[in-house]
DNA sequence: GCAAATTGCCCAAACGTTTGGGCCAAACGT
DNA sequence: ACGTTTGGCCCAAACGTTTGGGCAATTTGC
């Protein structure tokens, strides 16, 4: 470039910088870089680019390392809107949750935070409440804000939705739910139901009933379906009406619970497929005047924090939620290099306390 | 431009998104736009843009007309990363969090993304765990992504950091936590723990002990003063071996209400500056063999979802956690806007049941 | 009927990167 | 000594917007 003309532009943006009011002082550009070093803007990025393969092509070493040096001195972090408009690739990533309140998601997505960062991709999260109006319109805020891919946490089993997001060529990943043959990273839910199942079946609970949570979610289905067949197995067929679907937060498992109560015999176990609808359980059990454990036995699933603390510690199924956030942006990493990825079931374990076993802890 | 130019980048335009695969639509930029309604890219920009002073004098009405239709036809979505670099403006704002699994943060959080969507606003979420190394280095990376503002609910009451962000001159506002005197949205925790010490003192308790929280953040601080203060002004002083800090989540509870009860004499009533902190309070009173209610009087604070399932309902300080969120944006928005904001301190409600009051609901 | 104002649009530069392709000089091969 | 490679760098176009200025034609004012 001219020297001369090199030197009015510069100027030219001082002067605009000085008009921007004092405090905010303007980010460093590569060009900031490239005039105080009397080197190209392309040599700069050159060498603060590629590692091993391009930058000793690119600059002397001796340059690499003035580059580097001011670079850091300066504090030079390129602008990330430039980089994703020349590049086409924004390393964004938008996650869909039903609700970060709820402690599940929650944890899920702080896996999901973690393995980010590791991978250099950043995270829009946002709350759909599981209705499919919001799904789709926050869908199209994070597509809007050019995200290279996403991740759905609150999958629809019937995943029309999602062949819709799948037609247009977006990459995501599931977690939590699984749907479809789109890749997803879920608990087993299908064995923790089982095992939850063979749990109270050894316990010699014959009549029991399920809080099944809502009827479009594979994990409420996977969970009761695992845990329906291992009666199956032992020969114990639940009838239709022990099972309810339920939101899956407190106040939902409350008010399943206290249909499943209301009728005249009463089951002397029931089994809940999230622990936020336990706790419910908890709830509605006390408001018959029962107590958990000894007159009813309740169970949950995924192993909260709180289970464990509770006035009758909960028996319930870890499920990997941290993990299970991990592996979902693994995968999507690995979508995103044009991989072909395979759908992850990480194991669950049963944690057995005083809620369904007297004597346990 | 020169219509036979046009044309020719049109081409190599076409030429380069069949290279890139077949499925991934690419997206509709301006430019298409413009050249198949043979106006000029700025023209279609102006239009699309403001609505009532220039997008009249910018296209006549039918013009105007013709490029709506075939916008929303196409379903052109400006491209953020190009308007952002151009107006250096991102329409982003950083969220900073201790941890999204406390319901607390989240639920204060989706506040912040609700309101922040109806202003036009994206949040990049991200939980550094109070530790003050995280919150630097996520601060940092918010900040490369170019963010508009920022939101914390992290602080440090000594707001040590915060002087360092604010002195890079990032508009940004707290929320939960007050510090120094940056603008900030939070419940008013010293009302709070003064509704409930009153609460305590009505109901005869003179040896009360408190789970005070982590000593950096302005929550337990304020809700520990608020409720010494009642005691103050009914002539009892609480003994500083009394008041124990302690982590927020249930664990932490469990392990300060331990200690507590570790002493010759135990209180009559123990207050947990949040709902989590009493759960593990829960836990620790159980372990003793003793029962919340009847044996010993636990208080908590926020009235998360969960407090009134308990099997014995606990009592707690209703605090308005979505609409901090809320208001914490809306702060910031007008931050944003150059004006100058004050600090709100929201009206917390005392929340009465069973686990102080054994005939309450 | 002529100057002035308005309407309706176009031009071009800029935001900060990335990247394919140059170009000049020095080192190398024979 | 003379072509060829390589080292070290620069050039310029492009990504998709926004925006201060134009400029021609039409309308308005007098």
């Amino acid at each position: 470039m001219n020297p001369l003309l090199r030197s009015w532009k510069t100027v030219r943006r001082l002067r605009r910088s000085e008009q921007l009011g004092a405090d905010r002082t303007p980010p460093v550009t590569l060009r900031m870089l490239a005039d105080r070093l009397g080197l190209h803007v392309s040599t700069v990025s050159r060498v603060l680019h590629a590692k091993p393969d391009e930058s000793h092509r690119a600059a002397s070493s001796a340059t690499v390392e003035r580059i580097r040096r001011l670079a850091d001195e300066l504090g030079y972090r390129p602008n990330p809107h430039a980089t994703s408009l020349r590049t086409r690739r924004s390393n964004l990533v938008g996650v869909l949750v039903p609700r970060l309140s709820d402690i599940v998601l929650a944890t899920i997505y702080e896996g999901i935070e973690e393995s980010a960062g590791e991978h250099g991709l950043s995270t829009f999260v946002t709350n759909t409440r599981d209705v499919p109006g919001i799904q789709r319109a926050r869908t199209e805020m994070v597509l809007a804000r050019r995200v290279d891919g996403m991740i759905f946490g609150d999958a629809y089993v019937d995943a029309e939705f999602l062949g819709e997001v799948a037609a247009r060529g977006v990459p995501f990943v599931l977690v939590s739910r699984r749907a479809g043959d789109y890749p997803s990273v879920t608990c087993d839910d299908y064995l923790g139901g089982r095992m939850l199942g063979e749990h109270l079946l050894g316990l010699g609970h014959r009549d029991v009933a399920v809080v099944a949570g809502e009827p479009y979610a594979s994990t409420g289905i996977d969970r009761t379906g695992g845990f329906v067949d291992a009666y199956a197995d032992a020969g114990v067929e639940i009838p239709r009406h022990r099972i309810v679907h339920s939101r899956f937060d407190a106040r939902g498992g409350h008010e399943a619970t206290e249909a499943l109560l209301a009728g005249g015999e009463r089951p002397s176990a029931i089994f809940a497929v999230n622990d936020f609808a336990a706790i419910g359980a908890f709830g509605a059990v006390r408001d018959q005047g029962l107590r958990v454990g000894a007159d009813i036995a309740v169970a949950g699933f995924n192993d909260t924090p709180l289970a464990a603390e509770l006035p009758v510690p909960l028996t319930t199924v870890r499920s990997p939620m941290h993990e299970m956030g991990r592996r979902g942006i693994d995968l999507l990493a690995r979508l995103l290099q044009g991989e072909h990825v395979e759908s992850e079931r990480l194991r669950p374990e049963l944690m057995i306390r005083a809620s369904t076993h007297p004597t346990a802890s």
